[in-house]
DNA sequence: AGCACGCCGACT
DNA sequence: GTCGGCGTGCTC
């Protein structure tokens, strides 16, 4: 059933049932309402067994979750800790959650009828009926071939439909696209890693090392073709922001093949149906963010996740899996490669890498002529900043403009100033149900909390002393937009972040516009991957200093990985680039390393941190978290969730119960208990225990509780 | 989770 | 004298 309730529930079956039922979904009476479940096992009542209520419909004539599938869930709630019914429920797409048959994935055409045939000379010569007619008269059309052969068919389709000329029919769906175009030839280093997937045999994970603008992709497109090849799907992951429509119109041209797509922004039908075309096996290549890694594969022959390293594969609410996690899951299941690439690997994935667990292949050249840019630190302690910028960063990004290239400007944080200050009591705006500040928006007329949505207007004096001295304390994507645009004013300045682009298409539109001129983009993380900005020549990137000294194990990981994309953004520019970063510690081991030594010299200095510090990859974590209304049930919880954790094993620290980190959100008060093990089975064993305890403390019902196996980050 | 039941404060 | 607040308990 899908709720968070860690038991299967019992029903009775009319007709005997078998394995085969396992996987159907049903339709059965659960306390007053009614719901859908998946059948996760069946037997034979026992003598001694309550009585059952009864299942009122099978929804499917066989099962939707089979196979490697299903017991790679049964794999997933074990490993979450999460009831199956929530992680079955989690798998499938909302349509079919919800009980909706299983859609159909053929397309639909066009023919006449007899009636049609001979009633065709009837209809006014010229007209768009008697013209549609014609067309069909040579043979059935599918709709997308009506669609290049006649514009606005449709009303006349509804008019011969009317006379009972024409009919609409079922055909499967077109596995017709163009001819694929044949792409550049890959240099020795892509060739060694497609030889490589194409000689794997059995489970074999991989990781794919590739300097931005290496020719990642390339490898996916031969691999993915060689993998249609042998008559297998693919399954390609990509990041929230990665999947854009040039990455899509790439892979359509070159594989000759239909793509199935699954993201956040396909409503519940289109998502439906991608699924249902991969379950039925028409579904030959499926590109999709984090949810997509619970498409079914009959014929799974290749997985790819891109840019492995990205925080976006871990769900963050509800069941948090890790999708390129889960689809390693999947690839060992289903005995085939998966590849997992990035410019930036996960620290995770280099260790794995390193202990040859997983295969290694490296891209290290950059293609054509393109050249890494050069990376200088900008030391800007005791020097004036203007919203946060330096005269060097300034005098930089004149001399780019100049010289007709573009400017990135990247910066952290969105909106006008993180903080509204009273300059002469102290008073600052705080998020009545957040322990955060709130944002200063709209150039000072409005504030806003990041955490809880929550808004209001600025108020015009402060609260407390009446004083007008509120002042706007540090800088935003805003503050620095306006800054920009006041002093270049012969360029567009562009602000590109989740506040500025909220409309899809938006970041598009506002990119086409700009096109190869000079000009300005300001922005946060979405401007550091994904589309192309060719004439990009200057990068100033400002405000890394919170990063290098932020308490989270993971900071140095997520900073470097930061730099080293957004610093990819100004290599692929025909004149070589230039990045600048603008710090209080230019003296900071992570910049002088990262700067000299790149990315692998950044993890070798890291990993022995790592270690010493017990944090991953050396060390397993766990991170239990509750929530309340009032402040006492969530530490009362933990603590009795410490003793239980106690009790189940010796073999694991356990840290807290502490205050989350902002300890009240959206009114609710947060703690959080940390759990810490040396190896993946001493945390398992611990929680195998504990988990079931939990449940059935009586703290727990106070409150909102949820534990995440390998979490991001302790905050 | 989501629904029913049950027990205490502000409105016709 | 009722509507509705959310605490508590239960779901084969």
């Amino acid at each position: 059933m899908p709720l968070p309730l860690p038991r299967l529930f019992d029903y009775r079956a009319t007709a005997p049932t078998g394995p085969q039922d396992i996987g159907r979904r049903v339709r059965v009476p659960f306390g007053p309402r009614e719901l859908v479940g998946v059948v996760a096992s069946t037997d034979a009542p026992q003598d001694d067994s309550p009585e059952l209520r009864e299942i009122l419909d099978w929804l499917d004539d066989g099962p939707l979750l089979s196979g490697e599938l299903l017991a790679s869930l049964r794999w997933l709630a074990r490993y979450t800790h999460a009831p199956l019914g929530e992680v079955l429920a989690t798998a499938l797409p909302a349509a079919l959650r919800r009980g909706e048959p299983v859609p159909d994935t053929h397309a639909w055409a066009w023919r006449l009828t007899e009636a049609g045939a001979t009633g065709l000379a009837g209809l006014r010569n010229g007209s768009k009926p008697r013209r549609l007619a014609s067309v069909l008269q040579a043979g059935e059309r599918d709709e997308d071939g009506l669609d290049d052969a006649l514009d606005d068919w449709r009303a006349a389709a509804r008019a011969l439909l009317k006379r009972g000329y024409a009919e609409r029919i079922a055909v499967p769906a077109s596995q017709l696209v163009p001819a694929p175009l044949a792409g550049p030839v890959p240099n020795q280093e892509q060739q060694a890693a497609i030889i490589a997937l194409r000689e794997a045999v059995g489970f074999a994970p991989m990781l794919l090392d590739g300097v931005t603008g290496s020719g990642k992709t390339e490898v996916y497109l031969h691999a993915i073709a060689d993998c249609l090849a042998r008559g297998k799907q693919a399954l390609v992951l990509v990041p929230e922001i990665g999947l854009t429509p040039q990455l899509l119109q790439r892979f359509r041209t070159r594989l000759g093949v239909p793509i199935h797509v699954s993201h956040s922004g396909l409503n519940d039908g289109e998502r439906a149906r991608t699924w249902a075309a991969a379950w039925r096996g028409e579904a030959r290549v499926i590109v999709g963010t984090r949810s997509a890694v619970f498409t079914p594969l009959p014929d799974g022959g290749l997985v790819v996740v891109d840019e492995e390293h990205d925080g976006s594969y871990k769900q963050q609410d509800g069941i948090r899996y890790h999708a390129r996690d889960f689809a390693l899951v999947r690839g060992k299941a289903l005995g085939i490669p998966v590849l997992l690439g990035s410019a930036t690997p996960s620290l995770e994935t280099l260790h794995n890498a390193a202990s040859a667990r997983y295969g290694y292949l490296r891209l290290s050249q950059r293609a054509g002529d393109a050249r890494p840019p050069a990376v200088r630190v900008v030391d800007v302690r005791k020097r004036p900043l203007d919203a946060g910028l330096s005269a060097q960063m300034r005098d930089a990004i004149r001399s780019a403009l100049d010289a007709g290239g573009q400017v990135l400007v990247f910066k952290n944080r969105r909106g006008y100033a993180p903080v509204l200050l009273c300059h002469d009591c102290g008073w600052s705006a705080q998020c009545p149900r957040c322990d955060s500040p709130m944002t200063v928006h709209a150039h000072g007329r409005r504030l806003q909390c990041h955490h809880c949505g929550h808004r209001k207007p600025s108020p015009p004096a402060c609260p407390d002393c009446a004083s007008l001295a509120l002042q706007p304390q540090g800088n935003g994507t805003e503050r620095i937009e306006a800054m920009l645009a006041e002093q270049f004013t012969d360029v567009p300045v562009l602000r590109i972040d989740r506040g500025s682009t909220q409309r899809k298409d938006a970041l598009e539109t506002l990119l086409g516009e700009l096109g190869a001129s000079p000009g300005i983009l300001v922005g946060t993380q979405m401007l550091a991957k994904g589309h192309d900005l060719p004439n990009l020549t200057l990068v100033c990137v400002v405000g890394i200093d919170e990063g290098l000294f932020s308490a989270d194990f993971r900071s140095h990981e997520k900073l470097a990985q930061l730099l080293i994309q957004v610093a990819g953004r100004a290599g692929r520019a025909q004149r070589a680039g230039e990045v600048l970063l603008q710090t209080h510690h230019p003296e900071h081991p992570l910049l002088a390393t990262l700067i000299e030594g790149g990315y692998h010299a950044f993890a070798e200095a890291e990993l022995p941190l790592r270690e010493a510090a017990g944090f991953p990859p050396f060390a397993h974590l766990a991170l239990l978290r509750a929530e309340a209304k009032h402040a006492d049930p969530p530490m009362a919880f933990l603590q009795a969730a410490r003793r239980a954790v106690h009790d189940a094993s010796d073999r694991v620290d356990i840290n807290g119960p502490m205050p989350a980190p902002m300890p009240r959100r959206a009114g609710m008060h947060r703690a959080q208990l940390a759990l810490s093990a040396a190896t993946r089975r001493d945390l398992h064993h611990a929680l195998d225990h504990a988990v079931p305890a939990l449940h059935a403390l009586p703290e727990s019902r106070k409150v909102r509780w949820s534990l995440d196996v390998d979490p991001l980050d302790l905050y």
